[in-house]
DNA sequence: AACTATACCGGTATTAGTATCCGGGTATAG
DNA sequence: CTATACCCGGATACTAATACCGGTATAGTT
């Protein structure tokens, strides 16, 4: 094994992210946002919905800023179990 | 084309980020850091000089806790278009 | 000189992120 | 009934992230 798969762990991480993510949206739409973040809507639905689970770091970085939200916010939500 | 590679400004941006990282991992070693943020050396290595230009959110989020910075400084420092 | 620790680089292997295309489902407006 | 606008899911294509390996270089120690 070079690159292992994603553990269940880190996929439920994914999922916590996406549904942070989700909540933070909001009424506007999956294509506005896509749009403002610079991405395609079928990134950020997959992102959403977890089936994405480590999204790149800028694009996370996007979408906090066109959702207003911060980052290390967004890390410690999805952060699953700490011990 | 259905993914398009990377632009020269995300790896002048991927650049930027390593360079933050590199400043902030001071004196400590690459694998000391590198074990504590639960990755390889190499690949903290390729982040720290730019050849892992979007890394994943969560590897850099992992990192910005190891060495104690902001999630939100860091993409603020890897903003390259001010104008 | 030999050893150790650190860092860089290139290659290889495997999985994952991202984009485009396709069809389906629901709801609302006309 | 049609058209529009969302959301969802699968399939495909291509590139990138991550890990492991071996080699190289430099500096410090004994």
């Amino acid at each position: 094994m070079v690159r292992p798969p994603l553990t269940p762990e880190e996929r439920l991480r994914g999922e916590q992210l996406g549904s942070t993510l989700r909540q933070a949206r909001g009424e506007r739409s999956i294509v506005e946002v896509a749009a403002a973040a610079g991405m395609s809507a079928e990134t950020l639905r997959k992102i959403e919905t977890g089936r994405i689970a480590t999204p790149a770091f800028f694009t996370i970085a996007a979408l906090a800023d066109v959702l207003g939200i911060s980052l290390d916010h967004l890390a410690v939500r999805s952060t699953p179990a700490p011990t």
